[in-house]
Parts: structure tokens; C-alpha cells; sequence
DNA sequence: AGTAAAGTTAAAGTTAACTTTAATTATCGC
DNA sequence: GCGATAATTAAAGTTAACTTTAACTTTACT
């Protein structure tokens, strides 16, 4: 009997490209950088599963905050390295240990960065009452 | 009698760029792109106020979540353009509403990269047990 | 007044992250 | 089986964001 596989899901680069609005040759380039490794149908055409798809969801979610592709490639290329010794796994949580206080630091200059643009935000509301009675009198 | 200028703290190019850690033309460059307009001394050397002070750091801060110059100048811009009629200031306001709401989207992403981040930590994690465990049978 | 350190500009160079092109191959619907 | 549509690769091209260089001027210090 052969193995019953569970392929809940799977894509082609275009219809990935589609889902994630970007383009095919994007995903290719990522590919290029090692950023993830499809399978390939017998004419050598990408498979994305949906584990394929969440990876790229994780990499273009590291892109928006700002980090390269090499430093998303260190934080999930872990994942699947060869952890063969404690040694490398160890390297690894440090790392990921790293990357979480980055994060909860993001978290304070988001907030940050939302009351600059509420400064500015009240600069322009202000103007724009100053203008109103300005025409009043007009 | 003189103005008295109030002139808390004014900086040389290389003095904010130690400050803020990035380079002198780093700093220069963003002027060319009209993200900031520091004054001159008689001998045409650039001077920051801490007002540029600040304008810099939200640059940074705005670079830091993927956000890039133009955006950034935009972002800015506004909150010293003409201001001279409304429609100008309407259309500002109406932009900043839109960077309140991306801003808002932010951090519900940042809480998904952290829990990405903790699903290849808890697999590094689980490995590590298993190690530890292959070791003492050896 | 003389000199080292810092600043100025314009222009050329670099790097990361894509995009485009071109020539070839695979897949799908009929 | 045929033609349109989609995929594949390698290589060249593009753009944003800097950096470096070169030739020159200011400023600070003794």
C-alpha cells in the first residue's frame, strides 16, 4: 500500500506570488538566497506547501520591520540547520534570545514613533482651526 | 536689547553623528533628500539643534521599521510645509490618519514575528532535550 | 601666523534587493 | 498532438541608500 500523503495544500510560484502580492521572480531571488527550498514536480516546476507559504509570510513580516534578508535568513535558516551538536543549538538560542529583546525594543519605539506623528498630527489640527477663523473674519 | 536666544544645545555634524551613530554624509545625505535643513555658521558649517536632534531620530526610528526616505519625507514634510490653505492641510491630515492605522497593523505583526520566533526557538529547545538525553545513554 | 582636525561640495562607486530579458521547456485545454 | 499559458535558468539592468574620494575651505590651537 503507498503512503497516503496529506498535501492539504499546494502552489504554484504564481498563485504563491498572487496570495502574498509579490512577484514570482521575487520568490525566486529569495530562493536564490537560500531563503527557502520548494520541492519540484518532475518537469522541475516549484511546489510551495502551505509551510512553504508560512515562510515566506515570516520573511516578508521580517522585511516590513526593517530587517535584511540575511538577517531573516539567520533567524529562520535555524530552523532547519543541521543542529547535530548542542553546541550549534546553543549558538542558535542565543541568537533567537537576541532577536526577542530586538523585538520587545521595536515594541517601545513603535509607540515612539506614534506619538511623533500624534505631535504632528496636532500641529496641522491647530493650523487648520487657526485658518478657519481666520475666514470667519474674511 | 538683544533677543536673548534661548539655545539649549547646538551640535557640530560629526557631534550628532556620534550622537545618533551613523556617519557625517549619512547625515548630509539626508539633507540632499530634504529630510532636514539645519542652520549654517558665517563659514557655511551646518548646525543641529535638538530640534533636528529629534527630526533625526524619527528618520532613524522610521528606517528602522522598513518605512523608506520618501515616505519618511512625507511623513515629516508636512509638518512644515505651506500650510497655507486648507486643502493642503486636509489632504496632511488624511495621510497621517493612514500612518496611524499601518502603524497600528505594525504591532499586530510584530506580535506574530515573536511567535514565529517562539515556535523555532521551542523546536531548538525540544532538540536540545533530546540531546541531552542521547548523551546519557552513551 | 601656521598647522592639524573637521567641514564643504560634487561626483563617482558600492551594495542589497529586486526586475527584466532572452532563450528554452513544461503543462493544460481542446 | 497543438497552441496558448506558465515555468525555468542565467545574465544583465535598475533603484534606493549610502560611502568614498578629491579638491578645497573653516575652525581651533598654540
Amino acid at each position: 500500500m503507498p503512503e497516503e500523503q496529506t498535501k492539504a495544500s499546494n502552489f504554484s510560484i504564481s498563485e504563491l506570488a498572487r496570495m502574498l502580492e509579490v512577484s514570482p521572480s521575487t520568490i525566486r531571488f529569495y530562493e536564490d538566497k537560500g531563503l527557502i527550498l520548494p520541492k519540484r514536480t518532475a518537469g522541475n516546476q516549484r511546489i510551495y506547501s502551505s509551510r512553504d507559504k508560512a515562510r515566506m509570510k515570516l520573511i516578508l513580516r521580517g522585511k516590513r520591520f526593517g530587517f535584511s534578508l540575511t538577517e531573516i535568513a539567520e533567524m529562520i535558516g535555524m530552523a532547519d540547520s543541521p543542529m547535530s551538536e548542542q553546541a550549534q543549538i546553543e549558538k542558535s538560542l542565543k541568537y533567537i534570545a537576541g532577536k526577542f529583546s530586538e523585538l520587545s525594543q521595536r515594541k517601545k519605539e513603535l509607540v515612539i514613533l506614534e506619538q511623533d506623528l500624534q505631535v504632528i498630527r496636532e500641529k496641522l489640527q491647530r493650523r487648520a482651526r487657526e485658518l478657519k477663523a481666520e475666514q470667519k473674519k474674511t
